[in-house]
DNA sequence: ACAAAAGTGTTCTCGATACACCCATGC
DNA sequence: GCATGGGTGTATCGAGAACACTTTTGT
C-alpha cells in the first residue's frame, strides 16, 4: 500500500495516557493488555496514533475511550517521548498525558486494540512495554508535585466527599499520614470547597460531612 | 522524489526554541527572521525538522547552533503543539523548548535557515510565524513559574556574578521590584552560592562581592 | 460501655515582609 | 563632600507543624 509519501522521512505521532485513580487506598494506573506486535500480550499504557485531523488532547481522549471505555477524566499534558529507537518498528513520538478520575465512575472495557484492561496498583506494576516505564514515573512525580500547589487531587474525588476521604488521597500520593486538623484547616482555608448540607456514615461510628468543589472545572494554583 | 513511505499519514516533527537572555535589564528573546516559505521575511522562533536518528532534544540544540551559532544554554522541554492546521503546508508536530542564556556570551549569527537573527525584549515583539506568539508565552510563564521554586534564574547569569545583578534578573522577569536586605538573606540561606573572593567595579562607587553557584549543572527545586 | 472515625483550638516555630542606615569608591 | 550602589539587622506577621480531647454513632 504506502499511499502517503514524503520527500523526507517523518516520524509516527502518539498519544499515551497515564489515567490514576485511587483505589483501596492504593494509587492505581490503567493498563491495557497488548493485543499486537510488539510487546504483544504484554502490558502498556493505553494510547495510540493521531488522526490526521485530531489535536493530540482529542487523540488522548478518543483512545482511553476507544481501548477502555472510560470518559470525563481530567487531562493534562505531560512530557513528549521521543528518542529515535523507543519503539523497534519505526521511529514513534509520544505525547504523554496524564489523566486522573475518581475510581467510582470507573468500570473499564477491553476495546478495539486492546485484549484486556485493569487496574494496576504502582508498585505492583508488571513489566510494561516501550518506555512506558519511565512515563508513568514521569507522571508519578508530577503528581506528587502538583498536590503542594494547585488543586489536582480534585480529579481523583466524586462529585462529593468527606474530608476524611480527601485526606487519605492526600496519604496515598504523598505516601506518609497527615494530622487531621492541620489538613482540614488547610483544605478549608482555600475557600474552594462547599458542604452539601447531607452526610455520609458507613461505619459505626459518626456520620461525615459532605462536600463538593464549589467552583469545578478549574485546577487553582495555590500559594 | 518524495522516497518515505508510508501506509498511514505521518506529520512532520519540529522543535522550536525560545531561548531568554536578559539584555539591558529586560527580558529578551531570541528570533530567527525565516528565509522560506511559509511566512518568508517572517520573524519566528529558531527551530527546525528532527533527524531521523537524533532525539528530540538534541535537535533542539543543533537547531540553535545552526540557526543562531549560540551553543552551551539550559535547556528544558515546555510543551507540544500540536494542532492540525498549525502550519499551512501539512501537519507539522512542534516540540517546544525554553532555554535560558547569560547575555554576555551571546553573539548570535544568521546561519543556515535564518536569514537574520536578533533579540527582542518581550514587550517589543514583532508579528511572528505560526503559533510562536502562544509558545512564547507559556514560556514567559513558565519561567516566572520556576522562579519561585527552582534555582533556573541562575540560567541567565554569567559564570560570576554580583547579588544586585542577580536580584535585577529576579525584578526583570518578575516585573517587581523587590527589597534588597530579604532578596539577599533569601538567595543566601539557599546555600547554592560561594563568593569568589574577588569584587567587581562598575561604577564610582563601592565594589560589589562576586559569587558564582556553588554546584553547578542543576537546577535545584527549593522549599 | 466500648469501639471507631468525626470534629475541633492553641501554642510554637520559622520563613516572609517591612523598614533605614553606614560603607567604599570616583569624581 | 557628594553621588552612587554595596552591604547589613531587627521587629512583625502569618502560615505550617505539633499536639489531645470531645462528639456521634452502632453494637
Amino acid at each position: 500500500m504506502a499511499k502517503f509519501c514524503y520527500d523526507y522521512p517523518h516520524p509516527a505521532l502518539t498519544t499515551d495516557i497515564a489515567l490514576f485513580t485511587i483505589r483501596d487506598e492504593q494509587l492505581a494506573i490503567l493498563l491495557i493488555r497488548r493485543g499486537g506486535e510488539p510487546f504483544q500480550g504484554c502490558w502498556a499504557l493505553p494510547g495510540g496514533f493521531v488522526d490526521p485531523d485530531e489535536c493530540l488532547e482529542e487523540c488522548a481522549l478518543r483512545e482511553l475511550e476507544e481501548e477502555t471505555g472510560i470518559t470525563g477524566v481530567y487531562l493534562e499534558q505531560l512530557y513528549t517521548f521521543g528518542k529515535p529507537d523507543r519503539d523497534p518498528r519505526e521511529r514513534i513520538i509520544s505525547v504523554a498525558y496524564y489523566a486522573l478520575a475518581p475510581c467510582e465512575v470507573l468500570t473499564p472495557v477491553a476495546g478495539s486494540d486492546a485484549a484486556e484492561v485493569d487496574w494496576f496498583n504502582l508498585d505492583e506494576l508488571p513489566a510494561l512495554a516501550f518506555d512506558h516505564q519511565d512515563i508513568i514515573q514521569l507522571a508519578q512525580q508530577r503528581l506528587r508535585a502538583k498536590l503542594d500547589y494547585s488543586t489536582v487531587a480534585f480529579g481523583l474525588m466524586a462529585e462529593t466527599f468527606t474530608l476524611g476521604e480527601l485526606q487519605k488521597v492526600y496519604e496515598t500520593i504523598r505516601g506518609e499520614a497527615l494530622d487531621k486538623r492541620n489538613f482540614r484547616k488547610h483544605i478549608l482555608t482555600l475557600d474552594i470547597l462547599a458542604e452539601t448540607g447531607a452526610t455520609r456514615r458507613v461505619g459505626n461510628h459518626r456520620p461525615a460531612k459532605l462536600y463538593r468543589v464549589a467552583h469545578p472545572g478549574a485546577v487553582h494554583y495555590i500559594r
